[in-house]
DNA sequence: AGCAATAGTTACTTCTATGTAAGTATCTGA
DNA sequence: TCAGATACTTACATAGAAGTAACTATTGCT
């Protein structure tokens, strides 16, 4: 166990550190917003794997693990062979998903206008 | 130079990837949260610091000259002895904030209930 | 007998974000 | 003359996040 990734020594009740540092992985924002999608009332492993390519199986097993801790996703195992385990989304995400599609809203009109940013200071 | 940290070879437009996860270092949030702090329309190294008291020097550079590479804040230096710099966030991250804050508010509503979930989570 | 399928685990390695400590430049005031 | 103030830069060290590859278990299918 031990997934703690932001320690909050002098702001312990701050929800920056708390909360939203530990969806600001490399995956789990993208794993959310996969496991929304429409037509996915409930994910499979494999098809999460197909959905996200890049993704290692052993990080996908981990994001799944930490979103399930702090209550963002249910893992529920059906005892057949093959094994069959499906992901869902509980309540409490659903309640955080208007906020992260107002977030990647806001991403994709402010986009073009970013990278020409990054780019021209790159160059310096 | 060269501070990419996502790479985006799969999904090369996705704007989780591109934009997002840049604003989710250790960090970021927290010093465009405290530049947007009232009554500090611009804001002093020194009193960046002062507000974020332990981050380290050279992380309250590195993150400021991402952020402003990024366009989120600009940098203004006055030609005095001692040296005057002053940070400001721009017309873009002003309209970031909203989101930022409707997320924060969110994460303030959950936070009890997701460390529970945590704290049960990891004793088993 | 042996392979495919699913959902992992484990050991090991690599990468990169962050931290630490010291050094730089310039002028002011004691 | 020398400490103090400000805003850094640089070199080096480290912790933890992520990646890789191999291994596991079970059953049906051929």
């Amino acid at each position: 166990m031990d997934r703690t990734t932001i320690e909050d020594a002098v702001f312990p009740n701050c929800p920056i550190r708390n909360i939203l540092a530990k969806l600001c992985d490399k995956w789990s924002l993208l794993v959310i917003y996969t496991l929304n999608k429409a037509g996915m009332e409930t994910v499979r492993f494999k098809e999460l794997q197909r959905e996200i390519p890049d993704i290692s199986q052993k990080m996908l097993t981990v994001t799944l693990r930490t979103l399930e801790d702090d209550g963002y996703v249910t893992r529920t195992v059906y005892p057949e062979v093959p094994p069959r385990v499906e992901y869902a989304l509980t309540e409490r995400t659903r309640s955080l998903l208007p906020h992260i599609n107002a977030l990647i809203g806001w991403a994709l009109e402010n986009k073009d206008a970013i990278i020409k940013d990054r780019r021209r200071a790159n160059k310096k």
